[in-house]
DNA sequence: CTAAAGAATGAATCTAGATTCACTTTTTGT
DNA sequence: ACAAAAAGTGAATCTAGATTCATTCTTTAG
């Protein structure tokens, strides 16, 4: 029955995520999920044509998962910054609170097809943001500013400074109540809103500077 | 005698740091890198003990050289907004002059040991950032702020707004003046710049805001 | 109930590179 | 000039996983 089959699919993909989940992708191997998920090797590939397409699935589902949590806290109806704000906290709570995946998502080196995914992911976070940027701006809520870029830098900022903490806590223990710094988040958070929100930095001085030292 | 052996480890070096200038890290292969040396595999073994330590060595001197320039960047005597931002100046146009090998030690999916290497290339920035940063608030010429998260946050915004540009450029020809949006480079100084001067923004609404939104 | 179709199996194979090592060539010291 | 010692060689081996496929088990249909 087709239903059987799907619910299998569905079941290695599970399977999959908690592997990723605990161990990151490093620990998505195909002999370890057929005897994490019960069956032998040579089924996964009749589910999956080859390991990329399957990492890379999993990948795209735990990704969606996230987006549509930062999506939806930028639904709440708010001037656009404290929008943004609470939307970076989801984010960054979110990751804290699952840092093995989150690291995995963010950090964890990959093999290049899911990197490729990884890409997307980011990008798929920057357009959220630009979005809501740009109505900010189109509101006066915000200045002026490229809606597109601020929103990367965003995403770059505050993955950055999720790394650190991360790769600590994924190393070790997983739920004996690491919490770690929550104040890095409000710390972010802020660069993030100052970034924002502040009149544009005249670029006068900065750029007579750099002519003068433009030859290394 | 000594000198000739560490002249070809020398050579060895330079050699493996063109392929990954031009390649990147997947094209750091010891059979690869052994015809370009001119030399045979098992010669690269008298040198290196492991692939592992020749690629993290690689990437540690190009890191070198890269943080210098920027640690350069950073002595010019000027109001600390106005070093950083050449700084940051200095960090992106280098990296777009060089592509692939910016991707490489940005972006690029890497082994483990390598990634490493990475993390720390990072945080030598950050606290080259993060001590003018400092400097800046105790001289008053930038607001009160965690010098190290604002420090961090600006090496991620950086990063992440040249992963795109370089991930295309890369990919592509090398030297065939791509010239690739300078714009880009402005628009991301602007932001890092505001995120770093502007006062502090008021947490009041936000915080109101997350904890009726605490539970997802 | 039986045969054809559909799934599952897992040991054997494949693969892409890194790594080794028995042997050759070059250098050094006397 | 000669013998150690050092350096170089590259085909053969190793390795870690992914992938295959001839065979066995299950389900479905008539």
């Amino acid at each position: 029955m087709r239903d059987r089959k799907a619910a299998t699919r569905e079941h290695l993909l599970i399977c999959a995520q908690q592997l990723v989940a605990s161990a990151g992708f490093s620990g998505l191997q195909m002999q370890q999920l057929a005897n994490h998920a019960g069956v032998a090797t040579g089924t996964l590939y009749r589910y999956f044509p080859a390991k990329e397409q399957l990492a890379a699935e999993v990948f795209k589902r735990a990704t969606r998962i996230e987006v549509a949590q930062v999506a939806q806290a930028l639904t709440v109806s708010a001037a656009a910054p404290a929008q943004i704000a609470h939307a970076l906290n989801v984010f960054a709570q979110r990751a804290l609170r699952a840092p093995t995946l989150a690291w995995a998502l963010i950090a964890e080196p990959v093999e290049a097809a899911v990197d490729q995914q990884r890409l997307q992911f980011r990008q798929q976070y920057a357009e959220l943001f630009a979005t809501s940027i740009q109505r900010g701006i189109d509101n006066q809520q915000l200045p002026a500013q490229n809606a597109q870029l601020s929103s990367t830098a965003i995403v770059g900022a505050i993955a950055e400074a999720l790394i650190g903490p991360l790769a600590q806590v994924s190393r070790h223990t997983e739920a004996n109540t690491p919490q770690p710094s929550t104040t890095v988040v409000d710390d972010i958070v802020q660069f993030c809103l100052r970034g924002l929100l502040a009149a544009p930095y005249s670029t006068a001085t900065t750029h007579r500077l750099i002519q003068e030292n433009a030859d290394d």
